[in-house]
DNA sequence: AAATCGTTTAACGTAATGGTTAAACAAGAA
DNA sequence: TTCTTGTTTAACCATTACGTTAAACGATTT
């Protein structure tokens, strides 16, 4: 019991490594064996399947990301003063885990069918959910301007620098890792004062 | 002749196709052939190989992304003058081809040695870079925030709205696909404005 | 008519991959 | 000791993939 959880464990870190970096087709069952250390039965003692084990690695990758969504979407809180809160816990995710955009992206742009299905099973209506940001929260102190338009500033702000990693360490920071997480970390201060001058402001003209 | 280039141009563009959509290692040369309309044996007739034929397009691809990038690293233009034309460059580059973000972005993630080559034969030399920018244009007009932040927030602004196109246009825009791009379109306007605001303010208060 | 070039067809070799199975092993639990 | 469970080894099958080759075809050019 204690050593199949163990196992399964290291499975499913090889595996994410793995998926993460090299995604479904370009990572073979014999890589993650050899990165967790058994062998390549095992791994179809676990997990059937290669396609049950990205499965779980996928849902997994979701599971960091559609609580942020979903909270943005349906928070009853003042969207103004929930925003540092928010920008504070995403940066936070996305220091930890900072391949999970891309590869999660990734997959939804290859697989245009996972997106309905997704929203189905979390519960997410745009409709509704549009309806509800226009009417009570964001309109009133967006002057005007869309609110999707406000929500994705805010979205962009936080997750690019992270999907877009591999080049902004290399050309904004020299490849220092430090300097970077840094930077990322400022960004927590940087990224609601930016939205509050947004949010506090006609933008119209 | 003409014939030749034709086909290399069909052979092109089906292989852009897959490859943006399903990876390198998510697409094979019989896809290709398929969805070009002609034999296997002809890909390795004018490539010699897959590597060699994802070699070009990824070429292709980075080159819609760098030119823009160094444009903004070693333009003497005003920076701020020069925003509102950058940006509507790069939206439209990025409406035309919105798969191309993930596509590179997944590319460098993976195969991390591209990322210091590519530096070197474009010439770009981030120290460099970051000096000029300092000393020449965006401190005077930033109020002390850290020029890599500006530039940080102006790229994730326009750029990652497409590598997100999937939960942007399905959750946001209930994937009708021209109010999408309206919206894009809107940004052209909008990520200026947000710019201005951020480099006339002092972010420090 | 002969030669060239883009193209197809068919076949081959080799390697990698995913998944399965049977047998054996090691170690802790009954 | 026996039973169970996680684990390994080894072998196997079917499929797919990449790349190559040889031969033929068709259209154009010489």
């Amino acid at each position: 019991m204690v050593l199949q959880t163990d196992t399964e464990q290291k499975i499913i870190t090889s595996a994410e490594k793995l998926f993460y970096q090299k995604g479904k087709a370009g990572t073979s069952m014999q890589d993650i064996a050899d990165d967790a250390g058994i062998n390549r039965t095992l791994l179809n003692y676990y997990f059937r399947s290669k396609d049950q084990l990205f499965e779980a690695v996928f849902r997994k990758a979701m599971g960091r990301f559609v609580p942020h969504l979903a909270a943005m979407l349906n928070s009853d809180i003042s969207f103004e003063e929930y925003i540092p809160a928010l920008v504070e816990t995403v940066i936070d995710t996305m220091i930890e885990n900072p391949q999970i955009p891309i590869f999660v992206l990734q997959e939804l742009s290859s697989n245009r069918e996972r997106m309905p299905q997704i929203m189905k099973e979390m519960g997410i209506d745009p409709a509704f959910a549009l309806k509800k940001m226009e009417e009570e929260r964001v309109i009133k102190v967006t002057g005007g301007m869309d609110p999707r338009q406000v929500i994705l500033n805010l979205i962009s702000l936080c997750i690019f620098p992270f999907a877009a990693k591999p080049v902004v360490l290399d050309i904004l920071y020299n490849g220092d890792n430090e300097a970077y997480i840094v930077a990322m970390k400022e960004r927590k201060k940087i990224i609601p004062q930016l939205m509050k001058h947004l949010l506090s402001q006609n933008q119209s003209g």
